[in-house]
DNA sequence: GGAAGTCAGTTGTAGGTGCAACCATTTTGG
DNA sequence: CCAAAATGGTTGCACCTACAACTGACTTCC
């Protein structure tokens, strides 16, 4: 009990710490620098939607909607998929990932702030066990995202030479 | 490292899994249910605004929107303070109190499975302890809502018999 | 090889949330 | 006392998210 209440206060002031953090140093939404964060790690920094999306947990329609957002900002640019007109590359652009490497360290510094050091080397590891176990629960019919949550897809974008980034817009 | 990408990713999913049992099952948010639940464990099931945002942790204008929905559902009615006429007092109604009682065993069901059915009792002591260690850094000087989280407010409304619930709208 | 089904993604809409601005009331201090 | 500051709440706006519906492209399977 005494633990339920305070894991649900956590997870009602994280969020919104993390949040206000990137947003003032940033402009960026915690899920916003997640997502340019994950293209940042990827190969030709590109990846296929679904392949995001899985990666961040988020639903499609979700994803799409930031997508537009941050290729508004300029931050990432789509373009289809030459293999499979239905799908869609997404690519960090080279002002996205100034911006991934730019806000990085204000945002580790946050999390190690308000978690990590607050936390015994040994609470870190319990941490890790305690929340492994949960998402054992979350994930396989977690009643969340059940389509779209598919962890067997190939992380790499479809195309192995990405048009030029030259053009833009 | 490890440990904040579980975490962060219980932090992704966990509220998702809440709001939709909620949601289908009872047609609330889990914020929304925290609010009626809260108001069901006060005396005269009253309190006064600030004193209910502080406690469920929410700012006054997201409280002030919420209470509006949730008195347009007729779960909760608002009436002024007579003590203070800044003041709103916000009362669970009888309609609201029957949909905490139906909607709690659902709810209670679902943080079981998902969270503590998950871990071993030694863990759930340890998730307590880590929670409690992480929410130290929170509270004082979490950059969200820090005028707003007043914990020394008194929790009991201001007025010792509130006017009849007998006439409604 | 063509109809039926599936898949990738986008769009529209409704509700939730933060922030800033605002109003009314109370308190403070000269 | 009265003006200035602080308090309690509400409202407007912009953005985020879920859900449902939709389009267009691929696959299956006779």
């Amino acid at each position: 009990m005494a633990a339920w209440v305070r894991l649900a206060t956590v997870l009602e002031l994280l969020p919104g710490v993390l949040d206000s953090q990137l947003r003032s140093d940033a402009g960026l939404t915690h899920f916003q620098y997640i997502v340019l964060s994950t293209l940042s790690e990827a190969p030709q920094r590109t990846m296929r939607m679904t392949a995001l999306a899985a990666r961040t947990h988020a639903t499609l329609p979700r994803l799409s909607h930031v997508a537009q957002r941050l290729q508004d900002l300029g931050l990432v640019e789509r373009f289809a998929c030459p293999e499979d007109a239905r799908a869609t590359n997404i690519r960090l652009t080279a002002v996205g990932l100034q911006k991934v490497h730019d806000s990085a360290p204000g945002h580790a510094a946050t999390v190690r702030h308000h978690v990590i050091d607050a936390l015994s080397a040994e609470q870190v590891q319990q941490l890790t066990d305690i929340t492994t176990a949960v998402l054992r629960r979350l994930g396989p019919h977690g009643a969340t995202t059940a389509s779209y949550t598919r962890y067997d897809l190939p992380t790499t974008p479809c195309a192995d030479e990405p048009p030029e980034p030259a053009e833009k817009r």
